[in-house]
DNA sequence: GCTCCGATGTATCGCACCGATACATCCCGA
DNA sequence: TCGGGATGTATCGGTGCGATACATCGGAGC
C-alpha cells in the first residue's frame, strides 16, 4: 500500500506520453508495439488508468487548435501536467520489487532513458537476484524430487531453466556496460581494485 | 464463457491430483516447483479453485486411515473423483487458443505425458503461430516507426524477439520430434515425401 | 455513386488470479 | 523453555486482460 505498488500502467501511460501527447487508441499501439513481447495492454485496463490520472490532476485533455481540425472525429488527446512530470520522476527514481518483477521490469527499462544511473544499476541487479532466486527454488525443488519425470516434464523443466539463466546472463552483460559507463564518467577510482 | 476458458488452475489441480492425492499447501510446492519459471501459483487462486473442484464434485477429501494417524494435524487431502477424472480428460483433449496463450501453455505441457499426441501437435503448432503472429506484430511496427529509438529500447526489442525466436526454434524441434515419433508409430507413409 | 469492410476510436463489464495477510500447530535448536 | 521457521488453511483487495459494444472514417470494388 505504500506507494504505487504494482501499477504498471501509470509508468507507462505517464512514461508515452513525456515523449509526445497521445490518445488512447494510439496510446495503446505505441505501448504494444514496445513491450508486446512481454506483456499486452488492452483497453480493459488502459482507459479507467486514463481517467484516474485526469482525477488526479497527472494528465490533462489536450484541445487542439481548432482551426486546423476540419472532420474532427472525437477523440482525446492527453498530455503531462507538471504534476505528472513531477510524479514520473518519483517512479522513475523508485528501485523497489514493483521494479523487477516480471511485469513490471520490462516497463521500467523501456524507459531507462530517463532513469538515473544509479538507480538504472538497481533495478538490473533486483532483477538479477530475483532470477536468481528463482532459478535455486526450481533447482533444489528439482534436486528434491524423489520420483523420475517423464520427458516433457524434464524438456519443460530444461527450457525453462535455460531461458531464465540466459536472461541472467543479458542482464550480466547490461551491468558491466553500465559500470564501464559510469566508471568513465566518473574514474575516481579507475585503477581502484 | 463456452467450456473452461481460461481457467489454468482446474487442469493444474486436477493434473496434478491425477498423479496421486495431495493437499493445499503440497499442491501448491508442486505445481511451483513444476512451473515456478513461467508463473507463480498461490493460495488466493488455489484455494478458491480447490472449493470450486469440490462443489463441482470433481475432486473429494480423502480420509486417511484413522489408526495410522496419532498427532494428525489438521490437513484436507484430495483426490479425483471419476467425474474428475473425465473432466481432465475432456481439458486435455481441448487444443484451442486457452491451450497455447503465455499463461496455459506451459501448463498444458506439463501434462502432455497425459495428452492425445495429435492434440500435442496441434497445440504445439497453435503456440507457435501465437508467437510468430506476435513477432510480426512487433516487427511490423517497428519497421512503421518513424522516430529513432535511444539504445535501451532497442536492446529490450532485441532481447525481446530473439527470445520469442528462440521459443520459436524450440517449438520447431518439439514439433518435428513428435512428427517423427509418430510416424514411427504408424509407418503408413514412412517413404512419403 | 453506393456499399461494405477494416481501421480508427472511446468505453465498460466480468472475472481470473496474484500478493499480502491472518492465524494456528508442529518441530527443532539455543 | 522459548522463539523462529516450516507446515497448513483461508480470505481480501485489487490489477489488468479478454470480450464486447458502439460509433465514425476512408478506401476498394462494382
Amino acid at each position: 500500500m505504500a506507494s504505487g505498488q504494482g501499477r504498471v500502467l501509470e509508468l507507462a501511460v505517464l512514461g508515452s506520453l513525456h515523449e509526445t501527447p497521445l490518445h488512447g487508441y494510439e496510446l495503446r499501439k505505441r505501448l504494444n508495439a514496445l513491450l508486446g513481447m512481454f506483456r499486452a495492454f488492452s483497453y480493459g485496463s488502459l482507459y479507467p488508468c486514463l481517467r484516474s490520472l485526469l482525477e488526479q490532476g497527472l494528465i490533462m485533455e489536450e484541445q487542439p487548435a481548432p482551426t486546423t481540425i476540419v472532420g474532427g472525429r472525437s477523440k482525446i488527446v492527453y498530455k503531462l501536467t507538471a504534476e505528472g512530470k513531477e510524479r514520473l520522476q518519483d517512479l522513475l527514481t523508485q528501485a523497489g520489487p514493483s521494479a523487477w518483477e516480471d511485469e513490471s521490469f520490462g516497463v521500467h527499462f523501456a524507459f531507462f532513458r530517463h532513469t538515473e544511473a544509479e538507480v538504472r544499476l538497481r533495478i538490473l541487479e533486483g532483477r538479477r537476484s530475483r532470477l536468481e532466486e528463482r532459478l535455486d527454488a526450481v533447482r533444489t525443488a528439482l534436486a528434491r524430487t524423489r520420483e523420475r519425470l517423464d520427458s516433457y516434464t524434464l524438456e519443460l523443466q530444461r527450457h525453462g531453466l535455460e531461458s531464465v539463466e540466459r536472461e541472467v546472463r543479458w542482464l550480466n552483460e547490461l551491468i558491466a556496460t553500465e559500470r564501464r559507463a559510469s566508471a568513465e564518467e566518473s574514474p575516481d577510482r579507475s585503477t581502484d581494485e
